[in-house]
RNA sequence: UGACCUAUGGUGUAAUGGUAACACAGCAGAUUUUGAUUCUGUCAUUCUAGGUUCGAGCCCUAGUAGGUCAACCA
């Protein structure tokens, strides 16, 4: 009865504003109560976090309404645009979980953006500008003065429909001539005021080849997109609100009576503190060399998060989480390290692995033997069935969970402290070898023979304050590890006023390489991506990079650490 | 100072004219063979001023603050 109950709150959950709209429009039995979205990325550069917000958003509606969702790359400016990115942006939906009902291509419809331009110039609502783009700037004036009507306003609608013809055919040179709509060169929307339809343009396109001398402008191409396609909903992000009565403009001079219209509306898009998030920075922080590619675990792009071990489904819950609305806003990157912990808590396997060892040795634990010892893969999911791992005399710890000076409240191994060795035995600290430097190079402890784990006696059950993990020395896999942290040091680099640059906030430590950890054997089955939990430690994932040789484990995300912040 | 948009705890998001709630973060505690997880408790919120109304976070007006717009980018 009560799990009813939590179902039908779930399903009565308040709606977004975009939800509102449509299930307002499906009650006006608007565009004959269809729902058609479409995500329209442009192939230059590739897929962040931000976009994943706006995919969950446009694939989602879809879904939650039954309807469709197309994946329409806008590709109307050839000088930068290419196939690399094409792949990788449908490589990244996909991973996050979904499938599109077409792919299409905005350049699809240049012929037909071509004839429709035809039909505005022969009803005379738009004509070619012979001016240079300054000039027109200039003419455009400011925003809170009138703007001034170019010389060519009021060509014939011959002539304009020759000079057109004449661009199309690659007669003009680059930036010698353009199509205007005629709008309105007094309108306080500076959008209105006869914005560029086409631009000569002698680029190679990734689909059209060489085909096109001329190109259309976004604002020429979109809505009109969106109509072709029948989109009913058209979400984009809030920059492009006063873009919105042009959209309007355009379908209202090209679409007939009676036909569906789609609607563009906007939301905030998405920030998070600690990184940027624009694809001319991102670009940069790749071509510069301050990441290692677009996949750098660093990057909040998809590819990133995928490498730096993300799931699709913290990252869709991520999306969830943060909500739509027209706000601007700032996300903790807390709210998303929250979301990938709470799913792999669920999903990851346990194991052990020591980032930075130092040899204990049991001193009385017979020489040259070996046993087995049972370990939980997952304490969280009953189904993950258990393992063993070798256990020997000699072993390695984390250094940091022997201290020869601890405070009360350290709950690890001390000289004549007891400690569990995580599904083993219960040791206590003996005696410790130092280096010249001070540096302890072994700590010799005794061990409780009736203490192992899961024998049942009375001795295993006893409690002792702290646990820590271990691996067998003459077992263990030695691996790399990378631990990541935030890249840049600032909340908001990008608006950061007491630097000239950015990127002169990053973080000079975003990035550190272990090459003397010391992992449990079971790893060597482990498959490029495969996540784990390294107990007591954080979420770390198998790198591509990684050979048969040498592993290399990328740190996700550290658990929760309440002793480390203790002590601070 | 033109147009458009926005304003709710530290950060997000709800409350659709009727008790300001949920999550993250923080803090405190319980449990724990991961100082994790889980659980409990706790801190903290309607930009300002008027108006409409029995009643306003919500509607209206004005102000203030922030964002966007003057690419042949999207």
């Amino acid at each position: 009865m009560k799990i009813e109950n939590n179902n039908i709150e779930e399903e009565e959950k308040s709606l977004n504003f975009l939800e509102e709209i449509i299930e307002n429009d499906l009650k006006n039995n608007v565009n004959n109560g269809r729902v058609h979205t479409r995500f329209p990325p442009e192939p230059n550069g590739y897929l962040h976090i931000g976009h994943a917000k706006s995919i969950c958003l446009n694939f989602g509606l879809a879904d939650k309404y039954k309807g469709l969702c197309n994946l329409r790359f806008d590709d109307t400016n050839p000088s930068k645009e290419e196939q690399e990115y094409v792949d990788s942006i449908k490589e990244d939906i996909k991973w996050l979980g979904f499938e599109w009902h077409k792919e299409l291509y905005t350049s699809d419809y240049f012929d037909q953006l071509f004839d429709w331009a035809v039909m505005l110039i022969k009803q005379g609502k738009a004509y070619v500008d012979d001016q240079n783009q300054e000039e027109i700037s200039k003419q455009r004036t400011s925003p809170t003065e009138p703007g001034i009507e170019s010389p060519f306003r009021n060509r014939s609608v011959e002539e304009n429909l020759k000079l057109f013809y004449e661009m199309r055919d690659g007669i003009h040179p680059e930036g010698s001539r353009i199509l205007r709509a005629k709008v309105d060169m007094n309108s306080p929307n500076m959008h209105m005021r006869d914005p560029i339809m086409y631009r000569i343009m002698r680029a190679h396109h990734h689909r059209t080849g060489d085909k096109w001398n001329i190109y259309p402008m976004y604002d020429y191409a979109h809505g009109q997109s969106d109509f072709i396609e029948q989109i009913t909903h058209s979400i984009c992000t809030l920059e492009f609100e006063n873009h919105r009565p042009l959209y309007d403009w355009f379908l209202d001079n090209i679409a007939q009576e009676g036909e569906d219209r789609p609607k563009q509306r906007e939301f905030a898009r998405l920030n998070l503190n600690y990184t940027v998030m624009s694809k001319r920075k991102l670009l940069e922080l790749v071509k510069d060399g301050f990441v290692n590619g677009w996949d750098d675990p660093r990057m909040p792009t998809i590819s990133g998060l995928r490498r730096r071990g993300y799931t699709p489904a913290s990252i869709r819950a991520f999306a969830k989480r943060i909500g739509v609305a027209k706000r601007e806003n700032v996300i903790d990157i807390a709210v998303l390290e929250h979301c990938v912990r709470e799913d792999l808590n669920k999903t990851a396997p346990r194991i052990m692995a020591v980032l930075n060892p130092v040899k204990l040795i049991i001193d009385n634990y017979p020489e040259g033997k070996t046993e087995y010892v049972t370990a939980e893969n997952n304490p969280e999911d009953e189904n993950s069935g258990s393992r063993e791992m070798p256990f020997a005399r000699e072993i390695y710890i984390e250094r940091e969970d022997f201290m020869e000076d601890a405070p009360k409240k350290f709950f690890r191994l001390t000289l004549g402290g007891e400690v569990r060795l995580k599904n083993a035995y219960i040791i206590k600290g003996e005696s410790i070898v130092k280096d010249a430097d001070g540096n302890i190079t072994e700590i010799h402890c005794t061990y409780d023979v009736d203490t192992k784990s899961g024998s049942g006696s009375e001795a295993s059950k006893r409690k002792v304050k702290g646990t820590i993990h271990w691996v067998s020395a003459k077992d263990a896999v030695k691996v790399d590890v990378k631990l990541y942290d935030r890249l840049f040091s600032d909340e908001n680099p990008a608006g950061n006023k007491e630097v000239a640059d950015y990127k002169e906030l990053i973080n000079p430590d975003s990035l550190q390489t272990l090459s003397n950890c010391f992992v449990e054997p079971s790893v060597m089955s482990a498959k490029s991506e495969d996540r784990f939990q390294f107990q007591r430690t954080g979420y770390f994932c198998l790198d591509k990079d990684s050979t048969p040789e040498k592993l290399i484990f990328n740190r996700t995300v550290t658990l929760k650490d309440s002793w480390s912040k203790k002590q601070k």
